[in-house]
DNA sequence: TCCGGAAATTAGACAAAGTCCAGATTGCTG
DNA sequence: CAGCAATCTGGACTTTGTCTAATTTCCGGA
């Protein structure tokens, strides 16, 4: 599957979120590489050729997306967030000397023997974050 | 087990860590509360009865912990970091409303499939983090 | 006890990520 | 074209955390 600019704002319909220039070259940015990109990576890949889209709404736009259910937001690091194109259940393994954050599959992991929660709670999303370095 | 003023120095000592006051009272934030504490709140904790500890010591103390691995550190919320007495393999559920942050015992918690690891790297440990929220 | 150096602490300047707002622009629809 | 809502914008602001140069504390030897 190919993600072009076209097919964004389709994709961004289907998520009932109006499809602006700028919310597609966002989109655009992160389904078409399908990598985790931090705001800052967004702003900068948005704004290579000539700067036109602002910080502000590169953000908005980002928590637009997590709120639309279009992007997921995974937490590794403590200075910066990154958004995930892949909403589908994954978990993450993070370099942590480069920084480098990949995808483990759902499919294989298997969780058990977790405590049972409090009637009024319910779980919004299980992180799994194998955090990992180079061998010395 | 009590945590005191007073066994916090050999709880230092034991670690490789010059038991200087500032630290004594910054572990006896941690240890005698048994909870996960962000910088901020060690900070307001250490300095309730009058200004003694520098905003600089606290965090340069915190880090030196970590590297000493007196205290754990917990990235689940983006905008700041928690700090963890607790060493012992365990995982956590976070409450996102709330932001509470409790503890789940390993013991019996098991994590079968995750895909084998390139040769050249080693696994720094595994985050398990259960977001929960209140039903609706 | 006094001295000198090493270790630790400090205030405050600085940096980076993210938020907020009031005004400008865009894109309808009548 | 006018009116109106949605969107976008620059830039001020906040928060978390880092850095540095100066000061203070600690300790061992003379
Ligand atoms: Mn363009
Ligand atoms: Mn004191
Ligand atoms: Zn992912
Ligand atoms: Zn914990």
């Amino acid at each position: 599957m190919h993600y072009t600019r076209d097919n964004m704002a389709g994709l961004l319909r289907g998520h009932d979120i109006n499809p602006t220039h700028q919310r597609i070259e966002i989109a655009h940015a992160l389904f078409s590489r399908q990598e985790h990109l931090s705001a800052d990576q967004v702003m900068a890949i948005v704004n290579t050729r000539h700067s036109e889209t602002s910080k502000a709404t590169v953000y908005n736009t980002l928590k637009l997306f997590l709120e639309k259910g279009l992007v997921r937001e995974v937490i590794v690091d403590p200075s910066k967030v990154f958004f995930d194109p892949n909403t589908t259940p994954h978990h993450h393994i993070y370099e942590v000397d480069s920084g480098k954050l990949s995808d483990i599959d759902a499919e294989h992991v298997h969780i058990s023997g977790l405590p049972p929660l409090p009637d009024n709670m319910v779980t919004e999303g299980i992180d799994l974050i194998v955090r990992v370095r180079r061998k010395a």
